[in-house]
DNA sequence: ACCTTATTTAGAATAATTCTAAATATTGAC
DNA sequence: GTCAATATTTAGAATTATTCTAAATAAGGT
């Protein structure tokens, strides 16, 4: 099987993970790993089909949703639903927030200093967070053009 | 038409709303406006079908669609995406986050305190923000059960 | 009432995701 | 390395969520 990445120092981590959740490491696991580390601009499963054909052209749409979803479950991948539209996958292990274009639809890695505090949400009695999420919302570089509505600092 | 909840106070504010839009206030969209202030577990819209055929029983499913929309735009309603399924929907306008139950799927609403502050996220040059939004993952009371993970805060 | 424009409606169409059952690949034991 | 047991992949059907379409109806202004 074609090896296009060598993303070796998180290959061993891809095994690693893929055990730890009692899963197998595949030729194709591997595969649409790489195809999301090599252009993380959040592509949707259908997206990350396109591509993963290129390297792999017999892989299917069912597999590739079962390995997008091995990734997620490992951690080493996460999901992002914005809108109505399809879910996207990120790549990005960083400490990062999302920015959602409401106009494009695209969604932009926002990263956080390595020392930016993120928020802490009290929860109610009960419940066990495990992750947390931002989103910032509105217009794109792009697609912003001429007009001007805000600062560039949510709050 | 029926008019079962006195969402008074709201009432003239959504007329306004929707004709600040250029849009027209309709029995429909009055109706399912009632139907999401009142059971704010955040609906499928499927689930607002269900409920709003209870006192409009012609009201069709493009209608709700229609309807959501229309409130989604004027501002009051919003859009809850956290995974693959349905869009949910909200009616609460106090300042909230959201948290995402991984097992269950259900959304719950966490207040904040009134004077909160929320996360400034610096954005890139030529990003134009209008809403910020957290989400919290993890497990809800309910599904918590007797197992233990992480503390009762996110950070 | 009348005209213009927006909205609703049912149903068809599309898009996104999941399911199914058979074929194939992987792992661990010998 | 071969074998059995189990996980994964695959194509395609099925399901679910959402959008589109064109005709009927309702709203607002005159």
């Amino acid at each position: 099987m074609s090896r296009k990445t060598e993303h070796t120092p998180a290959n061993g981590s891809l095994q690693e993970r893929l055990e730890k959740s009692g899963r197998r490491l595949t030729a194709q696991r591997e595969h649409v790993y790489d195809v999301l580390l090599q252009k993380k601009d959040h592509p949707t499963a259908e997206e990350v089909f396109i591509r993963a054909k290129k390297g792999m052209p017999d892989i299917s749409m069912a597999t590739v949703y079962n390995c997008l979803d091995a990734l997620v479950s490992c951690g080493l991948v996460r999901q992002v639903n914005q809108d109505r539209s399809a879910t996207r996958y990120c790549s990005n292990l960083r400490k990062h927030h999302h920015f959602h274009c409401d106009e494009c639809g695209r969604a932009y890695d926002i990263d956080l200093l390595p020392d930016a505090p993120l928020p802490d949400v009290p929860l109610p009695e009960g419940f066990l967070a495990s992750q947390l999420e931002v989103t910032v919302r509105g217009r794109c570089p792009d697609c912003a053009g001429r007009s001007t509505k805000q600062t560039s600092s949510a709050s």
